[in-house]
RNA sequence: GUGAGUGUGGCCAAGCGGUUAAGGCGCCAGGUUGUGGCCCUGGAGAUCGAGGGUUCGAAUCCCUUCACUCACCCCA
């Protein structure tokens, strides 16, 4: 038996699977350069605190999925369950508000959370997200969001729906919940436990519940985009006439409220057409105005994205979508006998040093295992070195893909292989 | 945290109480003397997830436990 395996809800990402993260990475990063937005990689921990304040104390994944502990000195730590805070911290820690606003930042990070796993939804996964920081102009809200899907569009992935709400700010949002409570404690009776909790604790997560029993309710509870403010209802309606003219099209989701405390105004969430289960969500996002103030910084408006990428890859795969596979080794180099050999791993090194990637052959196999090792690993071509080789001072020279092969220099193959 | 399903060599998988646990893929080696991809032959590799029990006898039955998968909650 097998003393270890990876911790529960981690996996290893073989190089079998590596095409599909790297065809991510490159349109990831090719949009972002399109876009104007630039890297930033902040650390795997951070302080508790962080997390706690931004998120929020009666949300999912503060009550119970943090990664945390006490490290040598006491502090308390934890693995980052979400990427929109650490960047709004290094935002405020390195002064960025000093730069040309909105400043764009992006990032591509492990995310941890103590959840039970299931079809993609792991422990350890990955995301990609984006923020627009310092702004809280409505065209920052669209162009984010048109570039979520551009990104799903460029990726080959079809068939998704774009789901949109406001769920208003700080100065009408409280208005909105009280209504929403006055409603919901009239039925009280006929809510689920869990509501009956979310009414107490957390009321806007109480449109969020997927129980029969609280499906109809919700249906008619007040919709927060009927109670924005002035600014925030004419903040929705610019997003709405900018997506509009970027041609997206959009579902108006009353009951998209989101697991994170804090977001205000936007929200929205991209869902693979047609997927049932909950746990389908490809990638959302929205604006957090309040956020960097309930850090400790100044206020900023922020609005961002993030997406999961094992989602990605898992849709990649259902819709059959082929991705670019990974350059393969070009030149196997093959040899009989140790003085052969020897002249093989010097080869070796200066077609390396002149770069042309190499494999050597393994151990001392007959011919027949080295090429057979040869074709296993993809090769296009062989250099075969024998005792009459050796004895001329000349190389063969095999186009697997081919099948021919001649007697060359070592010199002519080089030139050949460069180009 | 709750519910359901599954655990047999690296992978897939038969076997469901009785002698040395099929088969396929993969791996290794051969098919005459220095040559791949197809075919043929052979080989290595399994304390049948773990622990306990029932039995003359268990991979096969019972209990416990662990892991994995799927679903719920919630999220990416």
């Amino acid at each position: 038996m097998i003393l270890y395996q990876a911790p529960r809800g981690t996996s290893d990402i073989l190089p079998h699977d590596q095409a599909y993260w790297r065809y991510i990475e490159e349109t990831v990063a090719d949009i972002c350069r399109l876009y104007g937005y630039q890297r930033i990689d902040t650390p795997v921990f951070e302080d508790s605190g962080l997390f706690v304040r931004s998120i929020g104390e009666d949300t999912d994944i503060v009550e119970k999925e943090m990664y945390s502990f006490n490290d040598h000195g006491g502090d308390l730590l934890t693995l980052r369950p979400e990427g929109t805070a650490p960047v709004c911290r290094a935002y405020l820690e390195h002064g960025m508000h000093n730069l040309p606003q909105p400043v764009r930042l992006y990032y591509i990070t492990p995310i941890f959370r103590y959840e039970r796993p299931q079809a993609g939804r792991f422990r350890q996964h990955w995301q990609f997200g984006f923020e627009g920081l310092g702004s809280s102009d409505p065209a920052l809200d669209a162009e984010v969001i048109e570039m979520a899907c551009v990104l799903y569009r460029r990726l080959g992935l079809r068939d998704t729906v774009l789901k949109l709400n406001s769920i208003g700010c700080r100065n009408c949002r409280p208005q909105y919940l009280k209504c929403l409570e006055e409603y919901y404690s009239k039925k009280i009776d006929l809510l689920c436990p869990d509501c009956k909790r979310r009414l107490e604790r957390n009321t806007l997560r109480l449109l969020d519940c997927k129980q029969e029993s609280c499906m109809p309710l919700t249906e008619q509870a007040p919709k927060s985009s009927d109670s924005l403010c002035a600014e925030c209802q004419d903040h929705f309606d610019f997003l709405k006439k900018y997506l509009v003219i970027f041609d997206l099209e959009f579902d108006l989701d009353h009951r998209l409220v989101r697991g994170l405390d804090y977001y205000t105004r936007t929200v929205f969430e991209i869902q693979p057409l047609g997927e049932k289960g909950a746990q389908t969500t490809l990638g959302g996002g929205g604006r957090y105005d309040d956020l960097m103030e309930e850090i400790g910084g100044r206020p900023t408006p922020g609005v961002g994205f993030a997406t999961g990428i094992e989602r990605m890859i898992l849709n990649i795969k259902r819709q059959g979508i082929v991705v670019p596979p990974l350059p393969q080794p070009t030149t196997f180099v093959a040899f009989l006998g140790q003085e052969a050999k020897d002249k093989a791993v010097g080869y070796v090194a200066q077609m390396r040093r002149e770069g042309i990637g190499a494999i050597l052959a393994s151990g001392n196999r007959s011919l027949k295992a080295q090429l057979r090792h040869a074709n296993a690993l993809g090769a296009t071509s062989a250099i075969i070195i024998g005792e009459d080789e050796l004895r001329d001072g000349m190389i063969v020279w095999r186009d697997m893909t081919r099948s021919e092969q001649q007697r060359l220099s070592f010199e002519d193959a080089l030139k050949r292989l460069k180009k």
